[in-house]
DNA sequence: AGCAATTGATTGAAGGACCATTCAGTGGAA
DNA sequence: TTCCACTGAATGGTCCTTCAATCAATTGCT
């Protein structure tokens, strides 16, 4: 019986799919009620499936919510790795290709946003969030201020700091990121994406070679 | 503060100053706890007092907390606004003092921030949230926009626009209060205001005169 | 191939805990 | 005595978790 359109949808699925299908509801459901209004009923109703499914696949509603937050910073991590080694860039180019993965729809969406800063908002308590995201930002963090002292040194801005121009990159996406989710109507990604491009040329002036 | 000892705690307090204990308790709550994590048995605890009081006080839950965010966004903007009005300053004068502000401990402490972004993680979802503490964001915005155009055309920056600095700033506020919540080993509130400082004077060059 | 038997995923009701809110009653100040 | 602040038990609701039952796919056996 050779069905051809008729995706049949299998009452079951190997738990490695399940897992990313619920992953998925929990992300829908915290950009839709908070992190407090996030139950593992408005999970599965998202999800259309049964109450219980979630304690078959994670250990706890706690475990689901560590993985949710997992699975958001390997995409992040995913996304600005790939479009840093998409060809041989200048230093200033890669600098800029960050930039666009930060700003980029897929992880910048405005649900995406809301997720990100429910899970901020919960770290001060939960360590296991907090270096969760912590492991991936100092990575990037790590990779821009090599980038930085590269064209520090190539283009002679001795008088910067490597270093203090990440810290202040890595605090303007946050920032910028805040403001997106607090202010959607004055801020989009390519706002956003444009001042912080503006921002490293004001620190770094292009040498007019 | 209690200089005597004998301060006889009375048992019933007029409802301005009871209402100020249980914020104040809210917020402590909530930078132990978390929001979820915040009950109103945990608020009355940690206020030493019962748990009907709330709803005498406050009219649920709710308003208690939207109270609460209302109370950290009047004092951040007391401070910042007593710090502007010191003795007559130069507009640079005037936007490190709101740089002071934002970094003063009163308002930058690791309890504080984790309040603050506790709210902000529920902002997409209640828009009572949102507009509190927009109104105030956006006054101070205006103001550092209004310094920036002044040192602007005052020093011959013409190349800069103001409104963008002003956003960079504001960006650069929350992002840094993010890392210094995330990060508090590698993030000092001296090491944010000295960054900010930074990166005003790499913005707008001091004139060397 | 046909047919149990086994395995693993799924369901949803039930249990037990906790929470916001209510309210009848207490206490103290004016 | 009156009035307002306050107390804490009771209520009704929601939530996480557990689990016995169900279902479908796969395996093993003939």
């Amino acid at each position: 019986m050779p069905g051809i359109k008729t995706i049949k949808k299998p009452r079951t699925l190997p738990s490695r799919l399940r897992k990313v299908q619920l992953i998925e509801a929990t992300i829908t459901s915290i950009s839709k009620h908070g992190i407090s209004g996030t139950t593992l009923t408005s999970v599965t109703k998202e999800a259309g499936l049964s109450l219980g499914l979630v304690n078959f696949h994670f250990k706890s509603k706690e475990v689901l919510l560590t993985e949710t937050l997992r699975f958001l910073a390997e995409e992040h991590r995913t996304l600005w790795m790939s479009k840093l080694s998409k060809s041989n860039l200048s230093p200033r180019d890669k600098l800029f290709a960050i930039v666009d993965a930060q700003f980029d729809p897929s992880v910048c969406s405005r649900k995406k946003l809301a997720v990100w800063f429910a899970f901020f908002g919960e770290t001060a308590q939960r360590k296991s969030y907090r270096t969760t995201s912590s492991d991936i930002d100092m990575e990037r963090q790590d990779v821009c201020a090599d980038l930085f002292q590269q064209i520090i040194t190539a283009e002679g801005h001795e008088q910067r700091d490597a270093e203090g121009c990440a810290r202040a990159l890595e605090g303007l996406f946050d920032g910028l990121w805040l403001n997106m989710l607090l202010y959607p109507a004055k801020f989009t990604r390519k706002d956003a994406a444009v001042q912080v491009r503006t921002h490293i040329n004001a620190i770094l002036p292009a040498s007019s070679t």
